[in-house]
DNA sequence: GTCTATATCAGGATAGAC
DNA sequence: GTCTATCCTGATATAGAC
């Protein structure tokens, strides 16, 4: 129900899809729904919650380096491969950040901070130890994250390149836009 | 009323706000809505459509550069300065598509492409000229655009940085992110 | 745990008075 | 050109049978 849920809310928005077209999906009666939610609006966030949750813990499972270069290239690889793996939870949770209701909206975007937070630090130590070359860490983390997600609004399954590749073409801008130098793989 | 429409649906989405709302912003009664759309689908279609021809137009009367890095680095400014300037109309037009008609959709995303298409003839012009570095033009096309675009959704004003200083910053990690060299002011 | 039936309300759109 | 009144549909959520 919650694969329902979101796939639906990913296709045509929360506000468009009745909790009838979800029981429909499901393959239950509208009524059976409110044994698994009190509410559409809970249902929303607990999409997106869980998928943040999901989005922190398995950040944190990262394998850490000192090499500000080597974290800096696990985490544009880990952000393309696991935003792509649940494209429609990454949709949900951005595009219906304004359905959520003030108290879900703020839980939501801590978490979110967080997130970001992981980056600007790699890139803080970067600049730190003259291995990058950044005017704004704050600027730089709201532009890689933007530019890595955008990978979702048109990788498609089968097309022209593998998403070994275009991982690969992503970390070579993402690593000359912050002006470091390749790295020999040890 | 189209200004009332806009900042709504922008807010909170197209199926989330009711013509009655409208109306009410607008300062009218709901039934007199009809006399400026045949119905609310209409009503999107035409924010949208007008949004992408503006940006078009704009774009078409940029000044021509023979050098590809000052094309580029034009376009980046533009794309910065345009989307932020238009911010209700930017978000619309990205979050709504999907509660487009099919007919509709296929406009808006033929304008899309040939938006597209202007930044991938820089890219191309430039690493035909050997001026920059970039292995996929299609890819730098899109990563370039969502990094661009990724202004509109933390840039406010009167913030600690002026738009002028944002140009700046994002122009030098467009540069360094096609292999561009700095070039001299004339 | 699920269905049927329903209460209650809000939605888009239209008709006809002014 | 705008308002009032209204049609009809579909929304969320609940009650109660099984």
């Amino acid at each position: 129900m919650r694969e329902s849920a979101l796939r639906l809310f990913a296709r045509h928005g929360y506000a468009a899809v009745s909790m009838r077209r979800i029981a429909e999906e499901t393959g239950v009666q509208a009524g059976a729904l409110y044994l698994y939610t009190p509410d559409k609006q809970t249902l929303l966030f607990d999409l997106m919650q869980t998928h943040m949750l999901d989005l922190l813990a398995e950040l944190s499972e990262l394998p850490r380096s000192d090499c500000p270069i080597a974290a800096l290239e696990a985490f544009t690889r880990f952000h393309i491969r696991f935003h792509r793996a649940r494209s429609d939870a990454v949709f949900v949770s951005y595009m219906e950040l304004r359905n959520l209701e003030p108290e879900n909206f703020v839980r939501i975007e801590t978490m979110r901070r967080e997130y970001e937070k992981h980056l600007e630090a790699i890139l803080e130590r970067g600049r730190d130890a003259e291995m990058f070359e950044i005017p704004d860490t704050k600027l730089a983390t709201f532009a890689l994250i933007a530019m890595l997600t955008g990978v979702n609004t048109w990788y498609r399954e089968g097309g022209r390149l593998s998403l070994e590749r275009v991982e690969d073409i992503y970390w070579e801008m993402v690593r000359k836009s912050v002006g470091a130098r390749l790295i020999r793989r040890g």
